[in-house]
DNA sequence: ACCTGAACACCGTTCAAGT
DNA sequence: ACCTGAACACCGTTCAAGT
């Protein structure tokens, strides 16, 4: 609220929020570093003292997406309903982050989690992760789900959601395509592909 | 074989290997127009007779790699075998290209099918989307999968390999770990994550 | 046809210097 | 502490020119 340069202070925002900008507008291949800080009115070398470089103010935007899908899916959650709805709507909280963040998605996803990644980003992932596996561990306890290491059962939703997420942020399938699909692709994946 | 510099008459192949080879080495990212044409020996700006801007030559590094993706599952499969043989097989396939070539995959991911895309790559992948679903129809005929419109029931299988592919591709799983965790995964797939 | 070389308008990063 | 400005070593793309 103050009325001096609105930099002071909270330049590491401004350029997050800038980056995440630039994102949406031409991709994360696209974004310059030079750019972001002219549209904030500071000079290109000031982002050195928040971002030790580029890939670091990319990593910070990433570890922000992954925080912000965790919100959302918690936020979306409902732990009284019963697995199938509770996933369902757990997809639909992921599809609707994915068709509104698709560039962001699309960073998140590209990153490697190498031993020498950000900390931070490694971290927030992994708490993506962790969500997930409660929620599976809970609908075992109910009954509802198949025995088993929570890890190994976790891992064909997950990898179903991610590539959900995934068709829709590559083009290979529309927003809308992939809510449509939805129920019977949540149906199938609860009673399989075998004929009972 | 003949003695003259070898980039006559085949520089677009030349600049494809180059271009795949930095890709292995740094990244889709870092990939240099300049430094391959170097590498290759000739002046930076030769690439235009063959690829009118970067995003061409790293098009058709995708299209190829989406070519070479539907040659290894086609090769690998054996449309003999039952179901769960089959589908175990081809996502044995898969997950051998995509350990094999992480960084060609990511590149294969993160490139959008828009409607300007590329022709030559969005036509490459629908026949990997077309392959998969031959298997389900096949697999349908026989009464080893519930019935159904195919492209629905193709939709399970096909974003569980591509998310496990992508886990591999971004190092959440390991490539041993995602093979550890294949039969395991099939078999839920197969038989879903209800208790029978 | 196929390739070159110079020119242009950009990059990210480093570093001494300012306040 | 936080930011600037110049310098450095790169980029991709365009275009007239060579062979």
């Amino acid at each position: 609220m103050p009325h001096r340069p609105y930099h002071h202070g909270d330049l590491r925002a401004a350029l997050l929020a800038g980056a995440e900008d630039a994102l949406k507008e031409k991709g994360a291949a696209a974004l310059s570093l030079r750019e972001i800080t002219r549209g904030i009115g500071v000079s290109h070398t000031a982002s050195g003292r928040h971002f030790k470089d580029k890939q670091a103010l990319l990593d910070a935007l990433a570890t922000s997406g992954y925080e912000r899908l965790t919100r959302a899916l918690g936020d979306a959650d409902d732990t009284g309903l019963p697995f199938p709805q509770r996933i369902t709507v757990l997809n639909r909280a992921y599809l609707r982050f994915a068709t509104e963040n698709i560039e962001l998605l699309e960073l998140m996803f590209s990153r490697k989690h190498t031993p020498d990644a950000d900390e931070g980003l490694t971290a927030a992932v992994e708490r993506s992760m962790a969500f997930m596996r409660s929620v599976i561990t809970e609908a075992q306890q109910r009954g509802e789900v198949i025995e088993g290491d929570p890890d190994q059962v976790t891992l064909l939703p997950a990898v179903a959601l991610h590539g959900l997420a995934a068709f829709v942020a590559n083009g290979t399938l529309t927003p809308q395509g992939a809510l449509d699909q939805l129920d019977q692709l949540v149906h199938n994946l609860l009673y399989g592909l075998t004929p009972r």
